[in-house]
DNA sequence: GCACTCGTTAACCAAATGGTTAAACTATGA
DNA sequence: TCATAGTTTAACCATTTGGTTAACGAGTGC
């Protein structure tokens, strides 16, 4: 009960060694022992505070998840103006990835082999939820006072999305494609920070 | 010997099936079994047929990428000129996604996880490798004679890929957050197929 | 010092899984 | 019809893997 440290700690370094392997391999193709080798840890440990592989994947799923769904949220359901919120919408989104960059894998994975865990668990969250309405109705005005091009909301959405998330599932192609290096990629990433808003705002503006 | 259409229609299947299964789990989420179950054959007629799933693995792989490789080559390596080259590439590249839509997965998964394995195979091919030097060139060429306004060709070759690719990639996380069902989803993508070209061609064109 | 609790480990178990083997089946050509 | 070669199967094997058990250890309160 005194040393309540140590164990954090212990669950810690077993989250972020869980984190690590099950985003490098997959769920199917993480072991629990490379998990409980990463932590530094016997095996049995991981059963001791996670008690199933399913468990401690759904735990980490989710944390993670949950943990950039409002960030989302509070910039696609802010007040600012379109153009603003699409820069700003951008910078956060791009900031975030660039800290968890295998995330979109991760999760495109588990959504893509295990949907049904994913709707149950996160839909009812009414939070898990992203507010797009605001948007949707924002990118409609706009285009109705001819201030954009008349493009579907969820094109545009799409898109933006699309330009955000892509380079960071498909680095290894695109670095295979163009011969790009580890910190020549990081390079790359980096300055999209700067191009993507405009790039979007160039191809709907009139 | 002369029931050559039989073994040869097993062996299609086979890899049909090992395609399906490989492609909605992954490499380590497919058992033999379930590529067995689903060509409706035993077990162990897959080894007789493919060694082992390493080797019946790469060979699906292979064969998919290779289908890829030429088909875009040709087109980014013609001599249209640069947006009707744009709408071609879009056009065939959204085209092909549309009757293999789960392969960028696939894909993206197998290179993820085990980027040795293609770089080592595939690399050496000397049509393995996108020939994106002309349409750089193109690019180039048309920012300083003021056509286009000044991009790097690298960002506007990711941002087309990643217009045309996450759609796929991401069906899972968009039909939640939006809320589609299938053949909403499938008429999404059907409408991008004239959308993505002009939205690539408005943010750059001056 | 002693019992008690929580954290940790080595050893173990059962099920799943990739792969093998030997036998059976089928068509063919001599 | 019979030997032969290719195809298919059921049964089997070894290893991997998620998960369990029982015991040990260290700190705590009495």
């Amino acid at each position: 009960m005194k040393l309540k440290k140590i164990s954090a700690t212990t669950e810690e370094r077993i989250k972020e060694a869980a984190k690590k392997v099950f985003v490098q391999k997959g769920y199917s193709g993480a072991r629990m022992q490379d998990i409980a080798n990463e932590a530094k840890i016997n095996k049995a440990l991981l059963h001791y505070y996670f008690r199933s592989k399913d468990q401690l994947f759904e735990l980490i799923f989710m944390e993670n998840v949950q943990k950039m769904m409002p960030k989302i949220n509070s910039i696609i359901d802010s007040d600012d103006k379109l153009f603003d919120k699409i820069e700003n919408f951008v910078a956060e989104y791009l900031g975030m990835l660039s800290e968890n960059p295998f995330l979109p894998l991760f999760v495109v994975n588990e959504l893509s082999s295990h949907p049904e865990r994913f709707f149950q668990k996160i839909a009812p969250l009414a939070n898990g939820n992203l507010k797009v309405n605001k948007f949707i109705q924002q990118i409609q005005d706009e285009a109705a006072r001819g201030k954009i091009i008349p493009i579907s909301p969820v094109t545009l959405l799409m898109n933006t999305i699309s330009l955000c998330v892509f380079p960071y599932l498909g680095k290894p192609m695109i670095q295979f494609v163009f011969g790009f290096d580890e910190l020549q990629y990081r390079m790359i990433l980096e300055q999209r920070k700067k191009e993507v808003a405009s790039f979007i705002i160039n191809s709907i503006k009139k």
